[in-house]
DNA sequence: ATATTTCCCATGATATCCCAAATAATCCCA
DNA sequence: TGGGATTATTTGGGATATCATGGGAAATAT
């Protein structure tokens, strides 16, 4: 299973192009993916994903009351969605909406965090970063428990 | 599987017309899909879709008892679809009682809800995308089974 | 006949494609 | 292990194509 891991700073042109980062265009291409990128519902940054996770929306959607304020949700998620094409080069293009809600000028840092990543401001993303640190440190780490049955005999716990 | 994602903002000129996004049209013309318009039964918007879909609520009705209020309220629904035909540059002319049932003036808010799309007053879309944000906030997020294969292995679906 | 609607072409804005330069990462051999 | 060479990646800019929009003319209906 090949993941999105890691941070990544590029530039932002002036035509609001953006190269995706080559580890990230990889896991994609690799899985014949297009990149779907969308504007997260709780934090000013975009998510980016393959199509299964759109996909999963999708469905979710159908199987709910569609009267229910959580379809809602879901549906804003969906509208704010684009599937993202490449140039040769591996750029994509940011809408003006996109720009504005994340508050991207002219860089972008990617963060990777497995199954999807995220694009930041880099100043706001470090922000972030020192602030989940230190909460850590005070208030401890959360319950980690890593897969259980696949843990090679001879590893004694689950925390890093 | 293709989906109509995003928003798109266009005008309604003053003889009436006013343009379906092209990654729209471009989902209904893979299909050789025609677009239904009809009034949604909640909200002061449209809902456009293919056949499919209209396919469903007949079908629904169908299976249902003739007589129950939700028959009559998908009634509603099908009686007040129209098919759209669209001229060469991909546009539609909206019945004057499209219009005043959304309310719209002169510009029309497109928002991409996965097998369907909604049009807006854009004024009215954003207040609700506002609402719907804030409520994920304090609310938090629908819960999305993630990352369980949900899909058969070698479904195809939802690569370009 | 008059008002609409449909078809057609023009235009400007914007996205896409294509090639080249600059930067960063990797390799290879001493 | 160091340092130069090679390759991968990111960035820039000009040319081309696509798309939304506007308006005129032809067709249709009232």
């Amino acid at each position: 299973m090949d993941l999105f891991l890691s941070t990544f700073e590029n530039r932002i042109d002036k035509k609001g192009r953006l190269s995706v980062p080559a580890p990230f265009r990889a896991v994609l291409e690799r899985r014949c993916d297009p990149l779907y990128l969308f504007k997260s519902l709780t934090e000013p940054c975009l998510e980016g994903c393959g199509p299964e996770r759109i996909g999963q929306i999708v469905d979710a959607i159908d199987s709910m009351d569609s009267l229910s304020a959580e379809v809602a949700t879901l549906q804003t998620m969906l509208s704010s969605a684009q599937e993202m094409k490449l140039d040769g080069e591996g750029r994509m293009m940011l809408s003006g909406d996109f720009i504005d809600f994340a508050e991207l000028d002219d860089m972008a840092l990617f963060a990777g965090i497995g199954r999807s990543f995220q694009i930041w401001l880099p100043a706001r993303y470090r922000e972030r970063e020192t602030a989940a640190r230190s909460r850590a440190r005070t208030d401890g780490l959360p319950s980690l428990r890593l897969g259980g049955a696949h843990r090679p005999p001879g590893d004694t716990d689950g925390r890093r």
